[in-house]
DNA sequence: ACCCGAATGATAGAACGTCT
DNA sequence: AGACGTTCTATCATTCGGGT
């Protein structure tokens, strides 16, 4: 119920925080937020950014903290990184969640499922989000962009992309280039989905798959099936500099954009922990317990382009994260559509996107399928040239998230079964 | 002809959300 | 509170493809 307040995603979950700073020397005023918060991650044991260096506490390791800290409220205050603000349709004070608020609404239980879903197929829903429904078109412009909803609500986040994954190293490439190898490493490394799988993700039928800690039918969270099947390959992929330096972005980028929901991950791993579920209470990416790449399959798809769907077993009020990345003309190709906020937001390799993605019907669509439609010859798309199943070629993504059952199990105490035994029974 | 492991398929079960 | 549908996991039997 707390959870579907009519409130920003910002504040919503925000809490009193559970752990009073019990030092006397975290007591003064004036300390600036994000370093109590940082303190509280580090008496939580989190391994952060800054608690790697700052074991040896030595001066530089503070100079370096202190800097970070500075550039962080620097972000939060506009001095840096701007955000350019984009006023939208969505509306948070009625989001589409279920009725407990924990998770989105099914997608079949949406109302334009069906046609949407044809729509899309049929390459026709560029045409009619832009001429019948007046979606909004957000370019990107080099600046970061916050999107706010009908009330003024900031909802979801895109980032822009930073120098270093685009300066070129001393043999012309890139991080960008490096991060995708290693993508294409892993789905090499642990070779291809069987096509049942491929069937299970309503989500398009490119490679994909999902390592880290869940519990959606389990008593006790654990990893996945597919991270247990290939843990070799997941550590090593773990341990990779591109995919390890993007999830320290990722997880700074949410603390500063978001510092009360990446509050609510800390709160959910220390809750977990005091119920000595430690084991897996730890997200292993870093602010995020699932992680999931999206890629080609050779011979099958050439690039991940999405269909419409949500990913409703998500934590309602909670970002997730997509960062794209690979080579293809994103003026022209895989825009990312968020049906009920109205929006269609161009997402270069390099940037990151915020959003909740439980909550808005979402996938990919190309603005050049407006020639293809519009063509005064009267020729229809066709399977043969527009086929959505090959994907954009050349394009993959990686998606950070969080699946509501891990925090109905920290928030709870129990499962949800569970709990509803303990309070109908109390005669026992 | 025989054996073994991998892939595939069938079935049961758990958890959650929804409806009555 | 109970029935039902959906989604995802676990388990076991069967089939398939090599290899000896």
């Amino acid at each position: 119920m707390e959870h579907t307040d009519a409130a920003p995603p910002d504040q919503a979950t925000e809490r009193p925080m559970k752990r009073q700073a019990s030092h006397s020397s975290a007591t003064r005023d004036g300390v600036r937020p994000d370093l109590k918060r940082a303190a509280a991650a580090d008496d939580q044991g989190y391994k952060t950014h800054g608690n790697m260096y700052s074991d040896g506490k030595n001066k530089k390791s503070r100079q370096r903290d202190r800097r970070r800290a500075d550039n962080a409220s620097k972000i939060r205050s506009g001095d840096r990184h701007k955000a350019e603000q984009v006023v939208t349709a969505a509306d948070m004070t009625n989001p589409c969640s279920t009725k407990t608020g924990w998770s989105g609404m099914d997608y079949k239980r949406r109302p334009e499922a069906k046609q949407l879903t044809q729509d899309w197929l049929d390459r026709k829903i560029y045409k009619i989000m832009v001429d019948d429904y007046e979606f909004t078109l957000v370019r990107y412009e080099r600046s970061p962009t916050l999107l706010l909803d009908r009330n003024g609500v900031a909802f979801a986040f895109r980032s822009n992309i930073p120098d270093w994954m685009t300066t070129p190293d001393e043999n012309g490439r890139t991080w960008l280039d490096h991060f995708e190898e290693e993508c294409m490493w892993y789905i090499d490394k642990c070779g291809p989905r069987k096509d049942a799988d491929i069937e299970a993700n309503n989500r398009g039928d490119h490679w994909y798959m999902v390592v880290g800690v869940d519990r959606q039918n389990k008593k006790s969270p654990d990893l996945t099936s597919f991270h247990k099947a290939h843990r070799q390959a997941t550590d090593e992929l773990l341990q990779k500099p591109c995919t390890a330096r993007l999830i320290k972005f990722v997880s700074t980028t949410f603390e500063t954009r978001f510092p009360s929901l990446a509050q609510r991950v800390s709160d959910c791993e220390t809750k977990l922990r005091e119920q000595d579920r430690g084991e897996h209470a730890t997200p292993l990416f870093g602010k995020f317990y699932n992680y999931c790449i999206n890629g080609p399959r050779k011979g099958v798809v050439d690039g991940v382009s999405t269909g419409p769907h949500v990913d409703g077993k998500n934590l309602a009020l909670m970002m997730c994260a997509v960062f794209v990345w690979g080579k293809f003309d994103h003026t022209e190709k895989a825009w990312l559509v968020l049906w009920e906020a109205k929006l269609i937001i161009e997402l270069p390799p390099g940037v990151l996107m915020y959003y909740p993605s439980s909550l808005f019907t979402h996938f990919n669509v190309d603005p050049s399928d407006l020639k293809i439609v519009t063509t005064s010859d009267g020729s229809r798309p066709t399977p043969e040239n527009s086929s959505p199943l090959k994907g954009v070629p050349g394009r993959g993504s990686v998606v950070f998230f969080n699946q509501a059952t891990m925090f109905q199990l920290a928030e709870k105490g129990s499962s949800v079964k569970d709990a509803r035994a303990r309070v109908i029974s109390p005669v026992a």
